[in-house]
This record gives C-alpha cells, structure tokens and sequence, in this order.
DNA sequence: TTGTGTCTGTGCGCTGGCGAACGCAGCCGC
DNA sequence: GCGGCTGCGTTCGCCAGCGCACAGACACAA
C-alpha cells in the first residue's frame, strides 16, 4: 500500500449540520476503526449501528439469486451506511462489505433513531443524502448497461480515489471484478489498457492513478453526473 | 386494447392508511384521468404533483447522457409518483411516463408538503415505501446487468399485467425496448420466442397473458424478488 | 532454497446483443 | 380502392463479454 494523505477525521454530512447539531451528533457516536473486508450490513438482516465513513469507504453489493454480484454505491466521507434506518426501516437491503480500511463514526441503531427523531436538522440533512442515493442508483444501473468495462473501470478508480483521499490504495482485479460485475480477466484487459494509456499503474493489487483528467476522459459521464447530482442536492 | 377487469380505483399505499387518515388525504386529492404518453415528471425539474395510481401505470425512465433510456421502475396503485417530495425535496430525479392510461389520485407538492408534516402516519407509510423502491432500483441494475432480453420482457409483462390489473394491455415493440433499453428487433426475438411458447400473444401492440405460471417460469426470479420486497416491507 | 499461494497476462471458441437495412402486413383516411 | 403509416419479422456482419484453461511473476514462509 503506497502512501496516503493526511486523514482527515470529517464526514461531509456531519459537517453540513451546524456546529451545536454536528457535535451533539457526535457525542452519541464512538470512532471505529474499520477493517478491510468487515461486513457493515447484509441484505434482509437487521442494521446493529449506522457509520459516518471518515477515511475508510464501503462497497454497496447487491448479489443476485446465482451468486453474480454487482455495487451499486460506493459511500465514502460524503455518505453513510445504513440509510435504511432513515426511513424508519430496520433491515438493510444491501450488502456494506468495507473496501478501504479506516476510521468511521459510529452509532447504535437505537441511538440513531432516537437522535433522527429528536432532530429535525439531521433527519433533514440524511433525508436529502437519500435522494442523492437514489439518483445514483438510477444512474448506476443505466451506466452498467450501457458503458464498456474500460469506462467503468475508470470510474470506479475515480470514485474510489475520492473517497480514499489519495490517487493510490489497493484492490486486486479480482475485488474489482466483483463490484463491475464481470470476470476478471475482463478487469485486468481493462486495466492494461488504462496503463498503456499511462493513466494508471498498478502491480499485484497497488493501484496509482498516474493522469486524473485523463482518466475522466476515458471514463462515462457518469462519474461528473453523480458528483452533480451530490452538489445539486446536498452542495 | 383488450377488455379490462372491473377498475378498483384504490391505491394501495393509501389503502394501507387508517380509513380516518386515507380520508383526510384523498380530501385533498383530485381524481385525474392519464393519458398514455403523458409526462408526470422530468429528471431535474421540479414536482408539481404527486400522484397515486389506481388504475393507470407509469413508467419511470433513466435517459443517460447519448439518449439510451432505461426504466428503472414500473409504479401503478401499489406506489406513488414523487417520492422526491416524500424526502423533502423539490426536483424529480427520473422521468415519469404515462405507459398504461387511467386513472390516479393527484396532490398539489404545496399540498403534500404540508399534509406530510402533518400526518406521522402518512409519512412513515411512504417512508416505507421509499424503502421498497431503494431495494428495487438494487435489484434491476444487477437484473439488467445480468439476465437475458427474454427473461426481462417476461418480467415487465408480468409487473405490466398486475398493474393493470387484466391479462392485457397496449405497449408497442418499440416502447418495450425504450423500457428494457435493448433494440426494437431485441424485443421482437424474445417476444416471438414468449409467443411460440404459448406464454403470450400479440398483434400490433395489443398484447396478452395466455399462461401466467409458465411465463413466471420464463422471467427472471426478479419478478418474485420484487413482490416479496414489498411484502417484507409495506404488506 | 524451495515451495506455496496470490496476482496478473494470454489465448480460444462461443453467444447475446448491436447497428443497419429491407420487406411485409394490417389498418386508417382519402 | 389506393396510399401511407405503423407495427412486426428477418438477415448480415460485428463486437464485448463469457467460460475455461493455463502460464508466468512476484512474495513470503519454512
């Protein structure tokens, strides 16, 4: 793993509420240290806490009757993992397996319902995040249908070098396969594209990313639409 | 366009309210007859009403950036048409297409902003529903993603028959392939196949159900993932 | 040093869906 | 009764991704 930048310790959520709600907020939730691979959520089972990612970020998964595997988010310092528990609901309907090891805020389930009932400004504030999700929701199964793996793979690297703060981290083709949703000789054709085209560089699961605009260039326009779908709705 | 069964002119989320609650609602509704075609909602613009099917369906469509659509939902009377608004937004996020005419509940957003502050019931009912149909758009991208043309056309059938409420209904080749975002010729193939089988009939557009069971056994499990989603979480 | 496991690269034949194009058949209006 | 429009059927070459299989390359441990 290559070096990454100064973590920062900030959700964007919790940091859009004002400063009174933001540390009233935090005062309820412990810091945990995430593990790469922990299992946050699984679909149909009941949600234990709810995690503000800081530094860390969780793949979203649905898996198919057949086994087939598919992200569907990518939730890192901008979102949270257990939006179930903002509708009122008790079970998650997603997979939350952690991809990038790091810290989060967390918080008990009873806790967070309780803090969502008693304040207006974060049930407001996560209300709109879900909007966001469900945007990009739409916008994810549009793109998985219509966009080569090439692109795809792009995008996620760009998401993924968001969220871990750094244009390096580590994922093997393999992983990758699964949140694409292909085999991973499709990932690794993919991606030795990408680093003939010296827009990354990777070796045995290191990831770079060598030329951020280039890599948008060869990504869909989906990595530009979800960051504005976010900006318009929570910026 | 084939013979119909007897309208119920009810809508199942509203349904679900307490009789005094469900009065108070449709009070402030009015009765509005759809016409195929017509658009409810356009992706980025604001929500001037929402509307709760009772015998009318409507499509909403991701279109991506080149013109490719998709639909991502189907919504007759078990849901609603501005789930935005439910969060506390004000702009749609999908298209919303009138597919099969009839008639619906419509409300003012002005209205249904202030009836939702108002009424805990009402807005932990549709909180629920938001939830139904987050698990949804999770399910086709990977069902999109991973099942064949003829699989997906006899589950949109399938969904299109309950919402209609009839074993028949009107829907081109041509729009078929708008919704399942596949060519017209794609839809064809499957629908002969489906026609060959016995499953199905159809002639300029005028489509019918011949074999309910067997047709289930042709699509997806997506279909019966769908149905039991909604159960689990507003049945 | 040798072994063992993990990660990446390549090749082969197959298939589902694509784009483009053309023909035909039913229906409606004039 | 004719023309035009809409909806359906078919064909052709093409390509992305699939399943399967195997080989090299590096890493760490015994």
């Amino acid at each position: 793993m290559l070096r990454a930048k100064q973590p920062s310790h900030t959700n964007q959520l919790l940091d859009g509420l004002s400063a009174g709600e933001r540390d009233r907020v935090l005062a309820l939730c412990d810091f945990a240290e995430l593990a790469a691979g922990q299992i946050l959520t699984e679909a149909g089972k009941p949600i234990s806490h709810v995690y503000f990612p800081t530094d860390s970020f969780i793949s979203l998964v649905t898996v198919m009757a057949g086994g087939a595997t598919l992200e569907v988010a990518l939730v890192g310092n901008e979102g949270m993992i257990g939006v179930s528990l903002v509708l009122g609901g008790q079970l998650a309907s997603v997979n939350a397996t952690v991809q990038g090891a790091g810290p989060a805020w967390r918080m008990s389930a009873v806790r967070f319902r309780r803090v969502m009932r008693n304040s207006k400004e974060l049930s407001e504030a996560l209300n709109r995040y879900v909007t966001v999700r469900m945007s990009q929701l739409g916008q994810v199964a549009g793109c998985t249908r219509f966009h080569v793996v090439e692109q795809r793979l792009a995008r996620w690297l760009l998401m993924t070098g968001d969220r871990a703060h750094s244009a390096s981290f580590h994922m093997t083709h393999e992983l990758l396969a699964f949140a694409l949703g292909v085999r991973r000789v499709g990932v690794t054709r993919a991606a030795t594209a990408l680093q003939k085209g010296r827009l990354i560089e990777y070796s045995r699961g290191d990831i770079a990313i060598l030329d951020r605009k280039g890599l948008e260039r060869a990504s869909c326009g989906c990595y530009g639409a979800d960051l504005a779908t976010y900006a318009r709705i929570l910026g």
